[in-house]
DNA sequence: ATTGATATTGATAATGATTATCAATATACT
DNA sequence: AGTATATTGATAATCATTATCAATATCAAT
C-alpha cells in the first residue's frame, strides 16, 4: 500500500473527496526532504500549479498528518515542520544549536528506558518527543580552536 | 544567593537596571507554580499593580531566562511555559494526553543513554528535551471500563 | 452522462502569541 | 541634583495558523 493509497482509503473511510490539489500536494510533500514547513511545501506546490492557494496547504498537511502520512516534527520555535510518517520509522533528532544540522537517530537503550518510565508511574504509552542539543564535531571544533 | 541576587548579579553585569516592575514580575513568578504561561503570568502581576503592562512581562520573562532564573518547558502547541530554572535541577515530562496531567521525573538510565548518543555521533551535548506523551491511570482506566 | 448533495477551494479576514516602535519616565552612576 | 540611557506602557506590526464564505469540484446514484 503506498501513500497514495492510504490517503484514499483514509479519506474514503470518512467521506472526504480525492481533488487535484489534494493529491499534487501529497506528491510535492513526498519529493520533498523532511522537515519541511507549510510554508516551503506552498512554494513547491506553487511552482506546479499557481492556482493552488496557501490555505490548501496548510489545511492539507494538516490531514495528512491525521492520516498517518506525516508526523509533527520537533520544533524549538517557529513555524511548524513536518516530517515523512508512512514507512518511515519513529526516531529523535540530534541538533546542532550553531549550524542546525539535524542528525535522525534512535536507540535501543533511550526506548526501553523511556518504557520503565511508563511502567514506573502507570502511563499508557501512546508516543514521544526527543531532541537532543549539542554542537556538532565541526562547530565545536571551530569553536575550540578560533581564528583569532 | 537567591533568585533576587541572581539577577541583580545578571543586572549588572551588563549595564541593565533594577526596576520596580521587574522585581514585581519576578515575585510573581517564583510565587507560581511551574508550567506558567506570560498571560496567566501577567493576569498575576496585573492584580498586584496593574499599571504594569503585557509587553513588560513579556519583556520580563524572557530576561530571566537569559538570567538564568526560568527556563521554557517543553510545549506541544499553544503559548510558551515557562518555568522556575534556579535550583530547580532539570528533568524531563511525562504528559496525559487525555487530561493533561504532568509529572516531572528524572530518569538516570535515560540521561546515560543520551550521553552515550552524544559520543556516538562526536556531538558536544549542550541540553536536551524530552516528553513523553500518553494516558494516565486515571484516564487509562476510564478508557478501558467505558460507562456504556 | 446528468444530477444533486456536499466536500473543497481560493481569497481574505480573523485570531493568538509574540515582538517592534516610540515618546515619556525611571534608574544609577557621578 | 544632574545626566546618560535603560525601561516602560500603549499600541502597531508581525508571523503562523485558522475561520469564513461564496463559488466550484467531486462522487455516488440515477
Amino acid at each position: 500500500m503506498d501513500e497514495r493509497q492510504v490517503l484514499e482509503h483514509y479519506l474514503k473511510e470518512r467521506g472526504l473527496k480525492m481533488t487535484k490539489a489534494r493529491l499534487l500536494i501529497l506528491e510535492a510533500f513526498l519529493g520533498m526532504e523532511s522537515h519541511v514547513t507549510a510554508e516551503r511545501l506552498y512554494e513547491a506546490v506553487h511552482k506546479l500549479d499557481d492556482g493552488i492557494g496557501q490555505a490548501t496547504v496548510f489545511r492539507n498537511i494538516r490531514l495528512f498528518t491525521d492520516a498517518g502520512l506525516a508526523r509533527e516534527a520537533c520544533r524549538d520555535d517557529g513555524p511548524r515542520q513536518y516530517e515523512h510518517a508512512w514507512r518511515h520509522a519513529h526516531h529523535d533528532h540530534l541538533s546542532c544549536i550553531q549550524c542546525g544540522a539535524v542528525i535522525e537517530f534512535v536507540d535501543g537503550a533511550i526506548e526501553t528506558a523511556q518504557q520503565a518510565v511508563y511502567k514506573k508511574y502507570g502511563y499508557v504509552p501512546s508516543g514521544h518527543r526527543m531532541e537532543l542539543f549539542g554542537l556538532c564535531p565541526d562547530c565545536a571544533a571551530r569553536h575550540n580552536s578560533p581564528q583569532t
